[in-house]
DNA sequence: CGTTTTTGACCGGCGC
DNA sequence: GCGCCGGTCAAAAACG
């Protein structure tokens, strides 16, 4: 359980969001994402500080099993030890299904920029 | 055109 | 059994 002042904070993962709600003790609401690899079944919730809206507290919840080769260096130091993804050169964006490894994120990434 | 976000509905556990 | 509470689903909208 990490803390960060950043919201949406890119910590080399891609994530989907698929739900958000209120909960009792915050007034703010808490999303709920999901890591958007099919091999991969990470679950994180974002919940903001009451007092201090600057500060956002990230719960992730199971362990990732696929490498990571996201262009953006990983903010938080634990995801470092993962190793780096062979470059994928042509993949269509149908093949995300089937992406067992998850390889497939990082040349996603470069698709979207941030939602 | 495909994927993600949005948002209310839905569901399950728990306390009463 | 019922309602609260927290978590998820899914359909439509939004986005690039």
């Amino acid at each position: 359980m990490t803390r960060t002042e950043i919201d949406h904070l890119d910590d080399g993962y891609r994530w989907r969001k698929y739900g958000q709600k209120a909960v009792k003790n915050s007034h703010f609401p808490r999303g709920y994402y999901k890591c958007t690899s099919a091999s991969c079944n990470v679950k994180k919730r974002i919940e903001r500080c009451m007092s201090d809206p600057s500060y956002v507290v990230t719960t992730y919840e199971g362990q990732h099993t696929h490498p990571v080769n996201s262009n953006s260096t990983p903010l938080i130091p634990s995801f470092n030890h993962l190793q780096t993804a062979p470059t994928i050169t042509n993949t269509s964006p149908a093949m995300l299904k089937l992406d067992q490894g998850g390889l497939l994120q990082d040349m996603m990434f470069y698709h979207q920029q941030h939602h």
